[in-house]
RNA sequence: GGGGCCGUAGCUCAGUGGUUAGAGCAGGGGACUCAUAAUCCCUCGGUCGUGGGUUCGAUCCCCACCGGCCCUACCA
């Protein structure tokens, strides 16, 4: 038992919450709930960034101050959680008081440690990006990103010596060899580095929106690095130096690809140059990409959808809370670009979910209710099946802790197969009640009690489901797992409740 | 311009310097009828993008090319 600190980013508020954030964030929420299961000291950060002019710019149309803004734009990103049952432990925002603290103590202690300077930054500037460009990321002079003419600007900054850290970043990725995961991405920072590295500028004085500089009024922090110091803040940075100490050593960041450099180069060399330790572990994960008919027919006025134009909840309305979390969960491995359809989605319900999970369910309830009385047997403690379980549960509890859920998943699937098996060959449903019966349906309540702890971190109103149709008291989470995924802990004996199907099939192609 | 990734069965993807390259789904056949027309068993199916090279031997290593994609310093 130990301690996990699991963050996602934190969003950008002028977003609108879409499956691309919920995709971070239920394998971070699946992550934490399984080491909370484990017994495992637990802080699961989610937040929004909520400084830069673009925001400044969106509460000015809508007449509204900054701060009024976030709050309402901020609240879209819990009530997104809340309903897909996050689990989050704090929500952050970049315009708390205790984030301005610990980002001006923070900066503060980078800038007395003499890594911070003053330059002038002379560029093309596009003003929508906010942000400078070279001649050569430029497009002809245009900005590449929206394609406006560059203006010439100069304006006075600070900056951070980040060349400074290029052998210490080595070093440290050199020490530790699972910093960044999977480790195609950590060779894409670790060359970027040895690629070298520029100072980079950390301050504006045209923006107000942001947090100021503490050695200099005129000038605020340019969003992004506020915005990582936000993993600290959570912690009691420059506030509580033992929670710091308790938790940083734990911490694992998991971010989409996209991200990488910011927080594979710039945010470890702003932790060494503040005089912490970098973070333990990065876990960089894919990206989602759209495919198939549905989608793109019914959502794509012109040109394709974009998984940023798909809220999650008119994804659950259809399919439910769990199933869109096992489909995010189990379709792709976790640093792998994956595919996200209607066709796919609907796919894995019916036959992971429906045919698989669902129908075995059902197919024991029916049979205990015939041979038994609605009474469930106790499974045999020399069950065949218990072998098989007790290699799922090693090989689920491996792939969590490697940040594999999809494997998990996989894995849990695999012993549900097999229990449809083994119902097979043994047929329970043409014998005469007795031993033998109780023996065979005993062992595939078993297996369910199994699964539902097995599942509770990726579709927990599932896990709770199966845990009271099988007449248990509490919920699958009571006991931890070294206690739960043991073979045999089912009593036997309770009545057992048949319900309605659990996932009804999804017919026809619409 | 620079850097990187990917291309393996109809589809989505695993995988390894060495005997017959795997899974799920889809397709085909059979069994069963407890169950959500579900389940179980068997089965079809791949010149591992193309062309060279290294090697006793390459899908896996190197080079080039073709095709798709990403990053280039604020969109999960």
């Amino acid at each position: 038992m130990g301690r996990f600190y699991i963050t996602t980013p934190i969003y950008y508020v002028n977003d609108a919450p879409h499956v691309g954030h919920a995709y971070t964030t239920l394998n971070a929420d699946a992550l934490a709930r399984w080491h909370r299961l484990n017994g495992d000291e637990t802080l699961f950060l989610t937040g929004t960034d909520e400084h830069g002019q673009k925001v400044a710019d969106a509460a000015a149309k809508h007449d509204m101050t900054p701060q009024a803004w976030t709050d309402r734009t901020s609240a879209r990103f819990r009530e997104a959680w809340d309903a897909l049952e996050v689990s989050y432990d704090d929500f952050i925002r970049t315009t708390e008081p205790r984030h301005y603290e610990s980002v001006q103590k923070f900066l503060g202690a980078i800038y007395e440690n003499g890594y911070i300077y003053k330059g002038v930054y002379q560029g093309l500037y596009c003003v929508s990006c906010e942000d400078y460009y070279t001649v050569e990321a430029s497009d002809h002079g245009n900005c590449p990103i929206h394609g406006r003419p560059l203006t010439e600007m100069e304006e006075e900054n600070w900056f951070f010596r980040l060349s400074a850290f290029e052998d210490r970043l080595i070093e440290y990725y050199d020490a530790h060899p699972g910093f960044v995961t999977p480790e195609t991405k950590r060779n894409e920072a670790y060359a970027f580095i040895k690629g070298g590295l520029r100072d980079i500028s950390i301050t504006r004085t045209s923006i107000a929106w942001g947090v100021p500089v503490p050695w200099d009024e005129r000038h605020v922090f340019y969003v992004w690095y506020d915005a990582l110091i936000n993993y600290l803040t959570a912690i009691g940075y420059g506030r509580d130096d033992d929670r710091v100490a308790a938790w940083w050593p734990s911490s694992h960041h998991l971010i989409g690809k996209e991200i990488i450099r910011f927080h594979c180069v710039w945010w470890p060399a702003m932790c060494l140059a503040a005089g912490l330790e970098p973070p333990s572990h990065v876990q960089v994960h894919g990206w989602l990409l759209v495919g198939g008919q549905k989608l793109s027919k019914t959502m794509a006025a012109e040109g394709g959808v974009k998984l940023t134009d798909i809220a999650p909840v008119t994804l659950t309305e259809e399919f439910g809370v769990d199933p869109l979390r096992y489909y995010l969960l189990r379709e792709t491995a976790l640093g792998n670009d994956g595919e996200f359809s209607y066709e796919g989605i609907t796919q894995r319900y019916n036959t992971d979910l429906a045919n698989n999970l669902g129908n075995l369910v059902a197919r024991v309830a029916t049979v205990v209710g015939s041979k038994c009385a609605g009474v469930a047997p106790a499974p045999d403690p020399r069950s065949e099946l218990a072998a098989i379980a007790a290699s799922t549960v090693e090989t689920a509890a491996s792939a969590w802790e490697h940040f594999a859920p999809h494997a998990a998943l996989e894995a849990t699937w695999g012993l549900i197969g097999a229990t449809n098996a083994y119902l097979e060959r043994h047929a329970p449903w043409k014998m005469a009640p007795g031993e033998p019966v109780d023996r065979v349906l005993g062992d595939a309540l078993e297996v369910i009690r199994l699964v539902a702890v097995l599942v509770s971190p990726a579709m927990p109103g599932v896990a709770r489901e199966l845990w009271r149709r099988l007449g248990l008291a509490g919920s699958p989470t009571d006991e931890l797992a070294h206690e739960s995924l043991v073979w045999g802990r089912y009593p036997g004996g309770i009545a057992i409740e048949k319900g309605e199907p659990l996932f009804p099939r999804i017919n026809e192609a619409r």
